[in-house]
DNA sequence: TTGTACGCGTTATCAT
DNA sequence: ATGATAACGCGTACAA
């Protein structure tokens, strides 16, 4: 490999001259700029990235923390996938790298170990659960000053950095569709409460019905844990009580398909006999049949703005500390909240 | 940060022993490595992992260069998130680190570029397509001695290290499946010609045919762009012609579900009137109405064997050079393949 | 079995 | 405007 010295040698000037021009720093004079980048175009030297990490005490990475992803899927890999796309848009604009860390089912979050070795800079946390074990470790994370940032979960009474949706307002624009459309009897499928989007969405859900005036009886609140199954499950208790349910608000799309999927096997269509409205808009929602309704959520620009906020937070240090923000969602009308309701 | 330099003095011995004891070399006596040990243990000392690469002069990381990915989605973010679960399982039983390197649309691609900055010690590369820019940036890496591995995409004609599943044998079960359900009539709707997967496919099929003695009338080849959309489209012409057709396979999912939803509207319920399989098992198969028959792909295990050979490869230099691989698929009946023939 | 000493390729500070 | 030089934290050949 070449290195700087031979590029020095090469252009006759010292070390540091060569260093100068390829970090644009200090006044030079124009002629050893342009001797200096002949020879180095002439040696095709490039600068190795392991030793200017070295001697910046910096790695230049980005660490991304991936959830243990089992079979029976919770999360949807569009999710992911946005995020990370996001992530890695904003990255390559700063000129770091992304360095992805996928977390073992046992693995006792001991998020610390990332940084010890130094092969980060900050990290993004991505499908954490509000769980005693997982407040621990990002307390841990905080008191030691190690930059980080959550995207899509909001710890209440902590004051983490995170970059959330706006799911309460989400929801409530749903249900208050539903509504518009002339559904009274309005049912609400939550996924697990370890979630913040579980209970955000919950009380979008409340505030719309209770703003329309409409009861809530404790059958319309159905619970899953966001998987596909759980959805189709619900499907049986819906069933028990079909009179008493026009509509169904769900907290994801994997959910709302499989009640569909159930529902179907019963007869019930939807988009004919009852509506049904998701969350996340994952592409999920588009094969579905029928098309399935849902709440679009911006994954790709809360990846962006956690990698520009965590960032600019490791950077420029104390001074430039992120403040959480929550990004606004939309509601995507398609098939399955069409129709109207049964006389 | 707490330096090797510190334990050594805590522990009363040389720095060399130190290292020594966490490399696990040379030999010393059990009491000073215990010395350093404790120490250690009592300043929290983690070793430098950007120093440690430094000066061994190797990464540690892995690259995975992901395809440029537009809202068109030709691929499932199902194939990525399982491919890349199987060489994040692999790397973590190296040592390795995964360094995630997202392609811009129109981003040239240089591959030496990754390397030179000497950031990475190998590449897997993922959503290659055949093309001769991509030939040409692969051979340029290959004569450069730089290792790379391709995943589920081959190159006929080069020598590239490549894992890959057998697609035309899985294609070959698929139409033998819909053959022995009784099916006589079997057109095959293809992705685009880029990716080594369609030809495999094509032939599989072509074989099949040929095998039960049927003919391939041109009208049974159908031509898609792995996209939803292009299965939508599909199912126009199929329609056009629809006394010449009974069954359908697919070359992927996304199609195969697209053409679903086309022949929906017109009447046509898959599993009912007509039989489709399609090709990945992405979890979007599980999610359609009805479920959809398909390939099932050993991604994970794909991803997994393509980080060890492409490491080995780097670790042990010329004399371990990987050997491309197979790996068998396998058909998996749901209900878009039952029913019988229209009599 | 352990210590000494050098090198790795930069950045950054201080002279000139 | 440019050059000399001291870190940076570790691996490792060689010496003891």
């Amino acid at each position: 490999m070449v290195t700087r010295k031979e590029v020095a040698e090469l252009a006759g000037v010292s070390e540091a001259t060569v260093s100068r021009v390829f970090n644009g720093l200090g006044p030079m004079k124009p002629a050893t700029k342009e001797r200096v980048l002949e020879a180095a175009r002439q040696l095709d030297y490039h600068p190795n990235a392991i030793a200017q990490s070295f001697a910046r005490r910096r790695s230049g990475n980005l660490g991304v923390v991936l959830p243990y992803m089992p079979k029976v899927h919770l999360f949807s890999t569009y999710y992911f996938a946005e995020i990370l796309s996001g992530i890695g848009e904003q990255v390559r604009e700063q000129g770091y790298d992304l360095l992805l860390s996928l977390l073992k089912p046992d693995e006792s979050l001991d998020y610390t170990r990332l940084y010890r070795s130094q092969k980060v800079d900050a990290c993004i946390i991505l499908g954490a659960r509000d769980t005693p074990q997982q407040r621990q470790s990002l307390q841990q994370l905080q008191e030691q000053g190690l930059p980080f940032c959550l995207v899509n979960q909001h710890f209440e009474g902590s004051t983490f950095y995170e970059v959330d949706a706006d799911h309460a307002e989400g929801s409530y624009q749903a249900v208050r569709h539903l509504q518009e459309e002339g559904y009274r009897k309005i049912a609400f499928l939550n996924g697990s409460p370890e979630y913040s989007n579980s209970a955000d969405r919950l009380q979008g859900y409340l505030r719309a019905m209770a703003d329309a005036g409409l009861e809530v009886t404790p059958g319309l609140l159905l619970q899953g844990n966001y998987s596909r199954k759980s959805g189709y499950e619900a499907a049986d208790q819906l069933w028990e009580q079909r009179e008493q349910v026009e509509a169904v608000f769900a907290a994801n799309d994997r959910m709302a398909i499989g009640l569909m999927q159930g529902l179907r096997e019963k007869g019930w269509i939807a988009g004919r006999d009852f509506a049904v409205i998701g969350c996340d808009d994952s592409d999920s929602a588009k094969l579905s049949d029928p098309p399935l309704s849902s709440i679009s959520v911006p994954f790709y620009e809360m990846g962006k703005e956690a990698a520009r906020g965590v960032l600019a937070g490791f950077l420029h240090g104390e001074s430039a500390k992120p403040v959480s923000v929550k990004l606004p969602t939309s509601l995507v009308v398609r098939q399955s909240s069409k129709g109207s309701p049964r006389k």
